[in-house]
DNA sequence: AATTTTTTTATGGAACCCATACCTTTTGAT
DNA sequence: ATCAAAAGGTATGGGTTCCATAAAAAAATT
């Protein structure tokens, strides 16, 4: 794994807590920086790309909804929310707008940090939808396979793990080494013809790509859309 | 609801989760008895009816596994296991030997409840129904036969073990390994034949599956809708 | 003992993987 | 504009692993 340093921002409108968790997640080598309302962390927001947000819910104004809400729809950070203390799961608020986890106040550090190393074990392997529609094709990477029309073909291992990585990642350029990487191979030709084969499954007219296209000189890119 | 008292078992080797629990549920009105270890809890059960067993897997000995193992065969308790902390539901060992639910280690007592009452809630209703319909084909576990048409063909008990576990997790992949626990067989060509048979019964056309299908590599899974 | 169920084994075949050869397209130098 | 070189596309084939299933033996039930 190539990244193992990650930024949190911490939201909270309460100074003693802000504190509180930055200096244990701190400790625990983080890097974290503080925002003290919604406004304060959009602005940040727009800056740095952070790895998890931690958010107190409670906020004056709904503006802790509203944060999970934009962020959730703009750029997808994990975020983990804050709450009242008699709050259960069924009850969060905000975890319909697609927080990733909750944690009610008054709370633990450890319970905290325990928290984020769970998201962040998940966040390698970002959750993709049971159904990815790439033009019109159905993707099921859990049936392994790609319906178009009636026909219906199978997804092999290689073109799993293919897929799994580009999808995540749309709109990357991914070099034929890094493909290689993903399924073993080493020969460049090799990697064309797992490529070519993808092309006849996703594309409507695989002579003429228009989602898994080539990049001459740099290799390919999965565009959804 | 005619019953309104409950009992529960708990098993774990840590005392202070132990007590932990046992406090809890008894704040919640439920009778806890506590056991140390499964040969404890074993001997517990023989003599009491309990509604619920909770119970560490991680205790010394593969005991816990074996325990619920036991459990589902003979008196099919509703079981929640508690858990190493990483595990996500597809890893959970266990809920193949059909445990409930689970819970991850560290735990707040609150989530615990929770569950409990969800799985008391659910014991009303069995989890499965009577009849289940694949296809067109319908199965009844309790008569232990599968209709097609005019044809009625036989469950035995092999398939109507498999048939259980596999229903209650359609769409989750079943390991040659998972299904040898099952129905205890170590053989990877025996399973083939198992589920060949199975299909059989199930499959329109048993040569290209439709519901009860091959993932290379991994393993089978089942497909209801 | 008869029947059903379970297990083993052998065999064929499917799916997969990789590489290569040959072809087409693109690029850039002249 | 032409042409050679570079880059990419793909049909094909062989090796390999993995899976399905028939057939029959063994075990369990009735």
């Amino acid at each position: 794994m190539s990244k193992n340093i990650f930024h949190i921002l911490a939201v909270d409108d309460d100074d003693r807590i802000r504190d509180l968790v930055k200096q244990y997640l701190e400790e625990n080598n983080f890097i974290v920086t503080t925002a003290q309302n919604a406004k304060d962390a959009k602005e940040k927001l727009e800056i740095i790309k952070f790895d998890i947000i931690i958010l107190d819910i409670m906020m004056p104004g709904e503006s802790g909804l509203m944060l999970t809400k934009e962020v959730k729809k703009n750029m997808n950070v994990p975020i983990i929310l804050l709450t009242a203390k008699g709050e259960t799961r069924n009850r969060v608020e905000g975890l319909e707008f697609g927080a990733d986890d909750y944690l009610a106040k008054p709370f633990e550090p450890k319970e905290l940090l325990l928290r984020i190393k769970n998201i962040l074990n998940k966040v390698q392997k970002p959750i993709l939808p049971e159904e990815i529609h790439i033009g019109s094709s159905v993707i099921n990477l859990k049936k392994l396979n790609i319906k178009r029309k009636n026909e219906t073909k199978k997804i092999n291992p290689q073109e799993k793990k293919i897929l799994e990585k580009m999808l995540k990642y749309p709109g990357k350029v991914f070099s034929r080494n890094d493909i290689g990487k993903i399924i073993n191979i080493a020969k460049e030709r090799t990697i064309d013809v797992v490529i070519t084969r993808l092309r006849q499954k996703i594309e409507y007219d695989p002579k003429n790509p228009k989602y898994l296209q080539t990049i001459r000189g740099e290799g390919y890119v999965l565009w959804i859309e």
